[in-house]
DNA sequence: ATGAAAGCGCTAACAT
DNA sequence: ATGTTAGCGCTTTCAT
């Protein structure tokens, strides 16, 4: 290719990568000799020499349920918007929500192959920091125990959560059930936090009973529904998408009447929550947004490790509908 | 690294390869050198010297809108399930279903060292061979008018409409209405290739008013089923399911009774149809098995360039709920 | 304004 | 049973 437009090597580099002066009929003689032979650039040579390969992985529960994947791949399209501007490629790696798998993936994932790392973790306790190559990594919507001196990107799960609740006791409503997945996550854990501090702000004690988690699945959502009901709640929040497909499902064929019989506060504001009857009041997360902070972060620590750590919280937002 | 062992670096090589006899002691001093250096191996550098980077991408409007991006990321969840079991990777790339972003991308990835590449082509006229790189592709759900001599693994669209157009017309109905996206997408046609067959079948005519058209989100959904109700249908065929949302959202704003007063097929089971009152009837498509499949001849295919053409058209299931 | 050449970290042919 | 060495296709320093 050097030889067919008569440069060196070099001079083909410098062009393609307008990295120094060069004439501008070396420049046409360069540029045909690519048109000719459909020249594309070898990324991966680049990418050993240059010790950079533009490409930033986000590994997180992504196609681990429907639902969840909804948000993760929300996520991933902030990521990538900003990351296509930048000329930076984005690698999806799923964790399925597993530690071991999520391992195999980081694994795989290996060093030089990545400039960065997006992940939200599947676990808590996990280590690891030996399990990262050499590259900055970022922890999205959760963050495990040991988060070191890692970039983090969340939302503030406990005071929306909090909001949402407060607003049922302004309402009136005195026996709130919550539901939600294990209480494994720092996310699931903040709205869980802020369900309790609403309780207490308002002098209301938080009632065993009226506490459901389990599994995040429709079925799951729907028997603890059904178990829930049985202590008399007149209203109920729950923090997964999913399990609140479970609840509205439930709660239909009871033709249990909502918002006069029981009040619902689901978590993600999905299409499908519009359309249900009566349209949900939702706790909107800002997914997208989560995303974009996220690789502007990232893509700044790669530009300048020294930066000191970046902790960012974004704010969800209560949209009212008629469920409540 | 070598050197820490006081062994070649081919040596090394083999050990991790497992590529050619190497002693146990040998392998012993290896892995533990691995182990005191933390050494990972480096890809690139790997992939610059087989010229295979074992990374799969897979190209499909996954970040387009919210709903696709279900169906898309369920095919993705097949693709990795197989990829996975291989050691390959998946990138995952993003055509905002446009054409020019698509190009964008295809040009991005062929100098990202791919080894093959799954699509699902947002155009049908785009010339895509001219974009491609070296390496194979496949067309997954739909296919560009020139799908030349590539492999392609889609969903027998046409059969399972007509089936279900079938039914309404089993129990009774005459006028069923058609709602779709543009009719742009060898998806699509299909489905309206169904529905007008199943019509002629039963000597009934198609009639433009009850045939409608147009963007997909659950707003165009909406005033498109409030333009179709105009003409009086009993029943109606929608082929989208965020569009089935606007028709849902109409139908229970307006208290139109389903199915009583009208009939609804919608296009995707997923888990919101479950839900809707009364739970939609829908055709099923076999998201993760088409990725399946499209792994599994995708990987055949590098294994084996000389392979013949392979089609695969994956059946659909008619799910009876009862809204029909 | 351009070229020569080293070398990124591997794999694989060729030696021994 | 293991070592030597030549590249893979780039970027980049040093020359001229």
């Amino acid at each position: 290719m050097a030889k067919q437009a008569n440069v060196s090597t070099a001079t083909v580099s410098h062009v393609i990568n307008g990295t120094r002066y060069v004439s501008e009929e070396t420049k046409r003689k360069v540029h045909e000799a690519m048109e000719d032979l459909n020249y594309r650039i070898n990324s991966v040579a680049r990418s050993l020499r240059s010790r950079k390969s533009r490409v930033i992985a986000f590994l997180a529960p992504i196609l681990a349920s429907e639902t969840s994947n909804y948000f993760f791949m929300s996520v991933a399209a902030g990521i990538q918007s900003v990351l296509k501007q930048q000329e930076y490629h984005l690698m999806l790696s799923d964790s399925h929500e597993e530690e071991e798998y999520e391992a195999d993936e980081i694994r795989m994932l290996g060093s030089q192959m990545i400039d960065g790392l997006i992940m939200a973790p599947a676990g808590r306790e996990p280590d690891y920091e030996r399990l990262f190559g050499d590259y900055p990594v970022l922890y999205l919507d959760r963050v495990p125990h040991d988060s070191g001196k890692r970039d983090c990107v969340v939302v503030d799960n406990k005071n929306v959560s909090k909001e949402a609740v407060s607003m049922l006791i302004g309402q009136g409503h005195r026996r709130i059930a919550y539901l939600s997945g294990p209480n494994m996550l720092t996310t699931t854990e903040e709205r869980f936090a802020g369900y309790l501090e609403a309780l207490t702000e308002a002098g209301l004690d938080a009632e065993p009973d009226l506490i459901g988690m389990g599994e995040v699945s429709l079925g799951s959502g729907y028997k603890l529904t059904e178990s829930l009901m049985r202590h008399r709640p007149t209203a109920i929040f729950v923090t997964d998408n999913v399990m609140a497909m479970g609840v509205m499902f439930y709660l239909q064929e009871k033709k249990i009447a909502v918002p006069d019989q029981i009040a619902v506060v689901a978590y993600d504001a999905f299409q499908w929550t519009r359309i249900t009857s009566p349209p949900l009041t939702v706790i909107e997360q800002p997914a997208f947004e989560l995303g974009v902070k996220a690789a502007e972060v990232m893509l700044e620590r790669i530009n300048n490790a020294a930066l000191p750590r970046q902790v960012h919280r974004l704010t969800a937002k209560l949209v009212v509908r008629q469920s409540s």
